[in-house]
RNA sequence: GGCGCUGUGGCCGAGUGGCUUAGGCACAGGUUUGCAAAACCUGGUACGCGGGUUCGAUUCCCGCCGGCGCCUCCA
């Protein structure tokens, strides 16, 4: 069975072929680091993850990586994204929104940059993001990688691909590279007439072409700079990625490349033509996959509307009111085909917590029938051979799901075969783990633990009413309580 | 204006030229229960609008309307 994904280079679904067998490289664009990263990243992100187990699930061998972007890029040639970070870090510690002390001095860009590292791991771990379990390695940072960014310059310079303007600024020449556009499907006409007057008439005059874009700037006042052959600057945002996948993949090219829908233009488009231009290749990636946005209740997420949420927001249940189990987060997050638009609501996650929790009590289940021992089982069991077949089809999770959830609700007379096919479907899905389960002790709950008590002393005096108020207790504090055929009581923590 | 994606029942969300027409949630009825919850069983409601092709279209074609992204900050 082959896998079939759509190519946003060519627009169309293909058949998936890894350039050496048996083996993929994959790169996904990962965050910036001058804030939180918010459900929309995370979904983009855990698309990323989704592909690399799905493909983990059909035997091969996965190099993923992902970058961090820390350098602070400018913004209308006034601020950069470190010094807003750094402005806005003052206001999270008053606020309390970061705890004092994280952070010894926020006009520091590194310290910044690293606090907000530290966070995006810990989310990205909570929420199964495989990558973040293999940082530093296959998660590099840009600024770790500026050396090989000017050797790259220098490269194309040296083809005539890149210039250095008039000011000083070294900018790519997109007219040297005719494939321009390719994976856009824009044209350098159309793009010279669709820009408009957004691009200020001076910055265009020193360039060859509207479209050009900067490689480096020399800037003495920047906030992150370095010492390079053009001058005291820093690099353009592109070229890092070209480099980074470059120097941790292989220059030969890489298999799949990903990234939300929004990094089609200009982003992917130009670091194709960097590292096709730099390396003499025809190919950089040979499929390009890109997520599409996350709405919040049918609006986009915007922060003017209050509605944008950081993956910590879920969690801790600033964004709908009560506590949002990760596994909870990320079910919600993957249950949608990724080239679809998906409508994040809190009855779409209060939906999940449900399948999540089936699931959790399925794993459990079994786990106690079993002991742990799992049956050899192998893809051509008849879930296991539908749940790929649906993913195998452009990862469609929809009809993936609706495999498995049926499934669970069946009788399952061998628990241990049945084991082993769980475990091989929460392989690609992520939402039991014991790390998580574990992260989920909660002060009160050896209060809630009494009160169950009270309750099961009650009920066997038949005291309905002492049950019932003890009951209440328990459900005012976030817990469920369920009863069992033998008298005793089971307490378990809403999932959202 | 250009490029690309998209519109399915109360909600989320697959899929298909006719066949038993996903799955989840919610809702209704039932089993169970002190009452609930959970679990299990049963049930109803679809394919944006207008044309065309066809024996037959939600599915193909054309047009229209709506939503989303990009067109040098953006997952």
């Amino acid at each position: 069975m082959s896998l079939q994904l759509y190519n946003s280079l060519t627009n169309q679904m293909e058949s998936f072929d890894s350039i050496e067998p048996g083996k993929v490289r994959l790169y996904s664009c990962g965050p910036t680091v001058y804030d939180f990263a918010h459900i929309g990243n995370f979904r983009s992100f855990l698309f990323g993850d989704l592909l690399r187990r799905t493909l983990e699930l059909f035997d091969y061998q996965v190099h993923h990586v992902m970058n961090i972007t820390d350098v602070g890029h400018m913004v209308e040639g006034e601020t950069d994204k470190m010094s807003e970070a750094a402005n806005r870090m003052k206001e999270n510690k008053k606020s309390g929104r970061v705890p004092e002390g994280a952070i010894e001095d926020p006009n520091d860009p590194y310290q910044i940059a690293d606090y907000y590292t530290q966070a995006f791991l810990e989310d990205a771990r909570k929420l199964q993001y495989k990558i973040a379990f293999e940082y530093p390695d296959n998660v590099p940072k840009a600024t770790d990688y500026i050396d090989g960014m000017q050797k790259m310059i220098s490269r194309l310079i040296d083809r005539d691909h890149a210039y250095v303007a008039e000011d000083g600024v070294v900018y790519f020449s997109v007219e040297s590279f005719p494939r321009y556009g390719e994976l856009s499907g824009n044209t350098l006409e159309k793009l010279q007439s669709g820009a408009g007057g957004r691009v200020s008439d001076e910055n265009q005059s020193r360039k060859r072409h509207p479209a050009d874009f900067m490689l480096w700037k020399p800037d003495q006042h920047h906030v992150m700079k370095w010492d390079s052959p053009w001058g005291v600057g820093y690099p353009g945002w592109h070229i890092e990625c070209s480099v980074m996948a470059g120097q941790l993949l292989g220059q030969d090219g890489i298999d799949i490349h990903t990234g939300g829908e929004d990094l089609i233009f200009p982003h992917h488009e130009c670091e194709i033509a960097q590292s096709c231009c730099a390396n003499g290749s025809d190919h950089f990636a040979r499929y390009w996959i890109h997520a599409r946005f996350l709405m919040v209740e049918g609006e986009k997420m915007s922060k003017s509307k209050g509605n944008f949420f950081t993956a910590r927001d879920v969690f801790t249940g600033v964004a709908t009111g009560s506590q949002v189990h990760p596994a909870v987060l990320r079910y919600e997050l993957i249950k949608s085909h990724y080239r679809a638009n998906m409508n994040f609501t809190k009855k779409g996650l209060e939906d999940s917590a449900g399948v999540v929790q089936r699931m959790l009590d399925f794993e459990s289940r079994l786990e106690r029938e079993t002991g742990g021992e799992v049956a050899e089982v192998d893809r051509s069991h008849p879930l296991l051979a539908k749940f790929s077949a649906a993913l195998a089809n452009d990862l469609n999770i929809s009809e993936a799901l609706a495999e498995v959830i049926p499934w669970i609700r069946q009788e399952h007379p061998d628990p241990r075969e049945s084991l082993a096919v769980w475990r091989a479907v929460n392989s690609v899905l992520g939402i039991t783990d014991e790390e998580n389960e574990a992260a989920d002790s909660d002060p009160i709950f050896e209060q809630v633990q009494q009160w169950g008590d009270e309750m099961k002393d009650a009920r066997s005096r038949k005291d309905w009413d002492a049950s019932d108020a003890a009951r209440q207790k328990i459900l005012d504090a976030g817990y469920e309580v369920q009863l069992v055929k033998d008298g005793s009581v089971v307490i378990k923590k809403s999932l959202a």
